[in-house]
DNA sequence: ACCCACAATGCAACCGGTTGCAAAACTGCG
DNA sequence: CGCAGTTTTGCAACCGGTTGCATTGTGGGT
């Protein structure tokens, strides 16, 4: 039913290859008639086919969103900018929600098949056999949120796990907290594993430290607050606790509330993040921020740069992260 | 670079109408060019390429998913539904962040650029030219969380939010609160607008109760603790309030609690929505509870619907609402 | 006025599929 | 074995654009 380019050649009196001209970018038509045609398309109402155009020139502007975080809230704001700046770049995010249950062979094959032109995963886990069956298909793949590593198979944004760790450990240190917990996300998530490796460094270094460790089933409120309440059954709380992320924390914050505790009185807590939630009254939750911003600009311009040169070679872009200093950890001595 | 349809026919021999009728559902194929082309395509790992196909069918299987409420924790619900349910049928969401900002006209351009098959507005505020624009470009829109009219010219999905301001009401006098707050989402929210009829149309029936109104300027945690805090400034406080929604009421909390109030010792709160964190330890609202995820099935039936038979009469279908007691509540007298 | 370089245009083939149509290949049956 | 009826098949045109190439138009320089 839409006017097509044919429509627009006749009503113009022109070819139709001057029509197509007049709407490609740096093509040769001469002002006269890039006006007759102008005229036309626009009393017709004429908008060009972006599929159509895509069989030939090859570029879709599609871009595959995945993600399998669809129930921590961070991810809201993390959908909210992706598709922001991939708009303003005229680009157009296909979501694909990669639910454990199903298989990351399917999703992968729909995206082939309609040809996106670069896919974004925003996870901190990544499939290994989705990068690679990406690569083999020629789709440039912008890992954001993933971890570092000096020879990525496929561009990686994120920030700095292992440092995050070390300030987590410094920012317990100064305070004077002598007891000290690691909670951390599911045992087996890279990022888990970074961040206990950078918080353990440090804490090594210092002597009369007292460390534990526990690990939470997931990033989520349910399994901070039911590992917080293990902890707190079991007895032998530590004075403060550096949770895997914001979501956990609230969670063994709910946890630590209902078990008649107070924080920062009986127990410190700090998290890592900075989701918008955490700045509210109600969790005032010190925390390390993720600039999430510059992650999901980097990685629509490294997408973009895979787009332009699909030679080049992977890269990994690591962002620093900052204390947020807010009510949950008792002040400087 | 991937294969077509050409590789495959030469390769197993047949014509490409043999290959192309092999993939299409109901075409005649005798068991054994089938079988040949089957192996050809996966000796070769064949995909055929959708965007090609929907040339010639006028079927992308594209779906818009449009939504303008990247900041309230119930949609990353909501989209995690949607996107499940749409892949469960073979769509797929190519989503469109509606930013005040921007011009609904661009997105819509865009929409019919890619040639989606049909659109989903979930929003609570759905411009009226969008419903006018499509329909004129012939895809069907379904209107999620929108508002209930007989006659509405796109299809609509969402509660009954009127009922709802009468469930809230009637749950507050049942408590025995006397002076009654209603304390609403943006004054111009058809949400707004309807919850604040059902309500007063309660209220109005019974003697001896006091009301107050007032209005948020966003459904948002900071608007629901920018207002509660300008009513505690103005002293004249309720007993209790029905808050537009339950983000709205966990700012309202927020604001309670860093004035010293206690919930529901010195004010009682109701929320709507029942986004999961309302369940959370720190929040425990009572609310009332929106079944988003029938609200979702069905919107997505009824795009399907519309696909099918283009001609259907556009639909309204309201989903009923229930009390979720929790904690913000006095208990029953 | 003439020649040349270069810009603008249209033709036709192509992108990767689908599909109406007529021919070819099967069926079953007398 | 021949024939009608039904499947299966390939041809070729088409979906809505793009683009290489040859042709035509334009203007500048001398």
């Amino acid at each position: 039913m839409p006017i097509t380019l044919r429509e627009v050649a006749e009503r113009a009196g022109v070819s139709r290859s001057a029509v197509s001209r007049t709407f490609t970018e740096g093509a040769s038509v001469s002002p006269k008639t890039r006006q007759k045609v102008e005229a036309a398309a626009s009393e017709l109402g004429y908008r060009p086919n972006a599929l159509a155009s895509s069989l030939t020139t090859g570029r879709t502007k599609l871009i595959g969103l995945i993600s399998n975080n669809f129930h921590n809230p961070l991810f809201l704001e993390v959908f909210d900018l992706f598709t922001r700046s991939l708009q303003d770049r005229g680009l157009r995010p296909l979501l694909v929600n990669l639910s454990d249950d199903d298989d990351p062979e399917s999703s992968l094959q729909m995206l082939r098949q309609y040809s996106v032109d670069g896919v974004i995963v925003a996870s901190s886990t990544l499939p290994p056999e989705f990068s690679k069956a990406f690569r083999q298909a020629h789709i440039p793949v912008v890992h954001s949120f993933g971890r570092f590593a000096s020879a990525p198979d496929v561009d990686v944004v994120g920030i700095d796990n292992i440092e995050c760790g070390r300030m987590a450990a410094r920012t317990l240190l100064a305070r004077g907290y002598k007891k000290i917990g690691f909670l951390g996300g599911p045992r087996e998530a890279t990022s888990t594993i970074d961040r206990r490796a950078g918080f353990l460094q440090v804490m090594s270094r210092r002597q009369g430290i007292t460390l534990t460790e526990s690990f939470a089933e997931a990033y989520s409120f349910a399994a901070g607050k039911a590992e917080m309440a293990r902890l707190l059954d079991a007895g032998d709380m530590a004075e403060a606790y550096f949770c895997g992320d914001d979501v956990l924390s609230i969670g063994a914050l709910a946890a630590l509330h209902r078990a008649g505790r107070t924080v920062p009185g009986d127990v410190g807590l700090i998290g890592l993040n900075d989701m918008q939630m955490a700045g509210w009254d109600t969790i005032d939750l010190t925390t390390i921020r993720q600039p999430i911003d510059e992650i999901i600009r980097s990685s629509i311009e490294l997408v973009v740069a895979m787009l332009e040169d699909p030679s080049r070679a992977p890269e990994a872009r690591l962002f620093s992260c900052e204390i947020v200093e807010r009510g949950t950890l008792r002040p400087l001595p």
